[in-house]
DNA sequence: ATGGTAGCGCTGCTA
C-alpha cells in the first residue's frame, strides 16, 4: 500500500498538479492539509472519476484536511474526540479506516512566534492530540497519521539551525511533543528509510529563491505504527513537485512524501 | 537584505 501527504496550499488552485501527481504516483492513499475549501466546494466527484473515494474537513478559508483513498475509506471522522464542532482542533484533523489501516490527516497549526498565544495553541493542540492516541488508539493496530506537523524533529532537518535561534519549528517544546508521538508507538517513515539522511527537505518558503537555495525544512511527515514500520519498504519526498515548471508558478511550498508498505492489495 | 511570495479576496490575514 502507497500511503501519501501532501500540503496543497488550495486545493481550488492546486486541482489540476494534484491530479497529475495522483497519475504517476499513483497512491492508495492521500492525505490532504491546506484544501482551503468548505466540504460544499471539495471536488469528491473529481476525485471519484479517477477511483477515490473521498472524505474532507473544512470551513472554507483557512486550513481544511482531506483523505482519498483507493482501496476503501470507511468510518470518517473529524476533530478531536468528543469535542463540539472543531472549536478546538479548528478543520485539521481527519481520520479514516483505509484499506485496514487506521488513517490520519493532520495539519498543526504554525504557532507563528515563539511566546505567543498561537505558539502556545500549537502546543495545546499537540497535547490533545496525543490525548487522543493515548486514550483512543493501540499502538499495536495500525495507524499511518501523515500531514503537516510544522515541526522539524532534529537540527539536521532544517538547512541551518543557527537561522533558526528562538524560532517555531525546532523549539524544545514542539520537538519534546514530536518525541512523545513516537514514544507512544509511532515512528517516522522518513528515518526508517533514510536514518543517515541529512538536508532531506518537504517545505521551501516561497520568497527569497528559497527552494533553489535548497533553504527548506521537514515538517511533513508520515507517522506509522510498529506493525507497518516493519512492512516499510520505500519512501520518497517528491521534490520534483514542488518545481514550478517553465516559469510558472511553484505548485505548493510543500512536496509530497509518500510511503509503501508490504501490506494489503497494492503491498510491493 | 528585519527582505522576500503565494492564496484568498478585496483588506489585510495566514503561512
Amino acid at each position: 500500500m502507497r500511503i501519501a501527504t501532501w500540503n496543497v496550499n488550495s486545493l481550488k488552485a492546486r486541482m489540476a498538479k494534484v491530479e497529475e501527481w495522483l497519475s504517476y504516483a499513483a497512491p492508495d492513499v492521500l492525505c490532504m492539509q491546506e484544501t482551503k475549501l468548505a466540504d460544499g466546494a471539495f471536488p469528491a466527484m473529481a476525485f471519484a472519476a479517477l477511483g477515490y473515494e473521498s472524505a474532507h474537513h473544512g470551513n472554507g478559508r483557512w486550513n481544511g484536511v482531506a483523505i482519498l483513498s483507493r482501496v476503501g475509506l470507511e468510518n470518517p471522522r473529524s476533530g478531536f474526540v468528543g469535542e463540539e464542532l472543531g472549536a478546538i482542533e479548528e478543520c485539521r484533523l481527519l481520520t479514516a479506516s483505509c484499506g485496514g489501516v487506521e488513517v490520519t490527516s493532520v495539519y498543526v497549526p504554525n504557532g507563528r512566534e515563539v511566546g505567543s498565544e498561537h505558539y502556545d495553541r500549537k502546543l495545546e493542540w499537540l497535547d490533545h492530540l496525543q490525548q487522543d492516541l493515548v486514550t483512543h488508539c493501540a499502538p499495536e493496530g495500525s495507524m499511518a497519521i501523515c500531514g503537516d506537523f510544522n515541526v522539524a524533529p532534529e537540527d539536521r532537518d532544517v538547512y541551518d539551525i543557527s537561522k533558526f535561534a528562538g524560532a517555531t519549528h525546532v523549539s524544545p517544546e514542539e520537538r519534546e511533543r514530536f518525541k512523545a508521538l513516537q514514544s507512544f508507538g509511532l515512528e517516522d517513515a522518513f528515518r526508517l528509510v533514510y536514518p543517515d539522511a541529512d538536508q532531506l527537505f518537504s517545505w521551501w518558503d516561497y520568497r527569497a529563491g528559497d527552494f533553489h537555495k535548497h533553504r527548506g525544512m521537514r515538517i511533513d511527515h508520515i507517522l506509522v505504527t510498529r506493525p507497518l514500520a516493519s512492512r516499510v519498504t520505500y519512501a520518497l519526498i517528491d521534490r520534483e513537485a514542488r518545481k514550478g515548471m517553465g516559469g510558472e508558478r511553484p505548485p505548493s511550498d510543500h512536496a509530497p512524501m509518500l510511503v509503501d508498505v508490504a501490506i494489503g492489495p497494492a503491498s510491493a
